[in-house]
DNA sequence: ATATTTTGTTATGGTCAATAACAGTTATTA
DNA sequence: TAATAACTGTTATTGACCATAACAAAATAT
């Protein structure tokens, strides 16, 4: 009798095929399945959550593939950007302001103070806490960065007239800050 | 001298602190930082992408509070949510609508069907796939988690208008199908 | 029949972030 | 002053999550 609940089929677990095909993966794509138009999302369709987490998704890849630089991160590059607008903050307070935990901020900075765009420089008053501050390259990674991200959000918005774009923002600022 | 460009400070591996402190820590939370408004966000404040980012937290943390079960995230949520609106269909095409890997599709089920709330049927015409379809106990589950995402999501968008609500969603539908 | 593709599963690895523990410094308070 | 608590930044540990690759079984194409 067949156990219905569990995982079922495979479960002899033999050798490695012989060569089940050297699977030869090479660039050409497969049938490229686009959509199923038809599809009920139930729910979802009605839920402003959902409606983020899809936008997000395609911001996230689209950053991705417009900043030519892989391993800066929308949060590695939010931090730079912030960096470069308020000098001397806190390691703690760089922390607050983007939602990150202070670990997460000491190996954000510690990424870029590797590549000499910010240092971190001891703050005499309170030799506990760090200031940190933009370097003159840094500033320059920024700049290049920030015509990148620039491009790449004017391209999330194309479909969008700037009266659009504006009222969103708004929006979602209140859904942020509610 | 000191090397400035390094991590300063702290350098001295020393052994463990005696009692550096039980540390005591207890519920009591210490000054909360609220925010410091007068913080510059630079050209962040101008990005869609950042202000999609900054609601996507939101979402997510409100998420986690507003469901009773901490282990059902909003991913989990949403599959069992098209499964129960669409008894039958495959896993990758599953995977497709909600863009998952099928590896992570995989487990998402498997989450799902530990729990008896949905079941695999090996598909007679083709015995390579699995029809996924909901069971009468996910069917409960699903409504008791519905009533709390609804909750969630209204509580979510408390500050907008039922109008607003509807553009906001239309408005994020562009950005994520631009 | 042989080879390729497809579906689902497993294994491996990498990123990411949170928590806890720790060191050094400052503030509090007895 | 001495002791304790609190705060800043770092490191270590851990776990969640997801993607890629490899694999098994089945279907399709050649």
């Amino acid at each position: 009798m067949k156990k219905q609940a569990d995982r079922n089929r495979r479960t002899s677990p033999g050798k490695a095929a012989p060569a089940a095909a050297a699977t030869e993966r090479k660039g050409r794509r497969k049938t490229f399945k686009p959509f199923d138009p038809a599809l009920d999302l139930g729910l979802l369709s009605k839920l402003t959550g959902f409606a983020v987490r899809r936008a997000q998704l395609r911001v996230f890849s689209r950053f991705a593939r417009s900043v030519g630089d892989k391993s800066v991160t929308p949060q590695r590059f939010s931090m730079l950007e912030v960096i470069g607008a308020n000098p001397g903050l806190q390691q703690s307070q760089l922390a607050g302001v983007l939602g990150l935990s202070r670990p997460a901020a000491t190996v954000t900075i510690d990424y870029w103070q590797a590549r000499h765009c910010v240092e971190r420089r001891s703050d005499p008053k309170d030799r506990r806490s760090n200031g940190i501050y933009i370097t003159p390259q840094g500033r320059e990674v920024l700049e290049e960065l920030e015509t990148q991200v620039l491009a790449h959000d004017r391209d999330l918005t194309a479909r969008l007239t700037a009266g659009q774009i504006r009222q969103l923002c708004q929006l979602l600022e209140k859904v942020y800050s509610g």
